[in-house]
DNA sequence: ACCCAGGGTCATA
DNA sequence: TATGACCATGGG
């Protein structure tokens, strides 16, 4: 299961090559991507970090310094605002409590999960997220495009517990944090590019027409 | 007009 | 522990 899973992983690095994620220009503007991208397009994630860096307020203090209806109405377009906006202070109070990324890069690496774990509006895939994408840390992020993914090409069943299917994945890629970065880029431009642009795959991993599912399945 | 996107929290049983 | 309601915009 690991070996076909790692397979998965070599198929999607032949076909599309390194991807160099997270898509931000500092490890900070990665950690806000991660909460404003909960449950949103990534274009809508875009209008709203576009709009914090012309007003200079993607920092910890200055996301702290506005009110939380300005904060709100300038994410607007990332959806759930109010949420999101609460959820940015809460986190940028808690990173500048603990050093910012100074402080952080002490910190071993599960006990950072849990005490993400443990801010409000942090679940499992955006502290994940944080961990990989933000703090270069060796953690898998599981996410629905993975688990559809996954359970089409018939790894797994599809309804098992986030915990399982990231340790799952971890040891498939042997640890490797780099690999693990590349997987889940690849994973989500693989969904984005392939299966719901192109008209032949037609929905791919949703549908068996895609060549790259036939590629990766059991017996293949 | 309808569907859903790179989730998470809270109330209820 | 397991569902369901709720949060909200923008693009297809």
């Amino acid at each position: 299961m690991q070996a076909r899973i790692y397979r998965l992983y070599t198929n999607l690095n032949k076909l599309y090559g390194a991807q160099k994620w997270w898509p931000a220009k500092s490890p900070f503007e990665v950690m806000v991507g991660a909460i404003l991208t909960q449950n949103t397009a990534w274009s809508n994630v875009e209008k709203a970090i576009t709009a914090m860096r012309k007003q200079s307020v993607l920092s910890p203090a200055k996301i702290l310094a506005l009110k939380h209806d300005e904060l709100a109405a300038l994410i607007r377009p990332s959806g759930y605002f109010n949420q999101k906006a609460k959820r940015l202070q809460i986190y940028s109070d808690w990173f500048l409590s603990q050093g910012g990324l100074r402080g952080l890069s002490k910190i071993e690496t599960t006990r950072l999960r849990t005490a993400l774990l443990g801010l409000h509006g942090i679940g499992p895939e955006t502290a994940d997220d944080i961990l990989l994408y933000a703090l270069d840390r060796p953690v898998f992020v599981i996410d629905a495009y993975t688990r559809r993914l996954f359970s089409r090409c018939n790894l797994i069943r599809g309804d098992e517990p986030y915990e399982e299917l990231r340790l799952l994945v971890e040891r498939s890629l042997k640890n490797q944090t780099q690999a693990m970065n590349e997987f889940h880029a690849l994973i989500v431009l693989h969904a984005k590019e392939h299966c719901q642009k192109n008209p032949v795959c037609n929905g791919c991993p949703l549908t068996r027409s895609c060549q790259f599912y036939k590629n990766s399945r059991k017996g293949e």
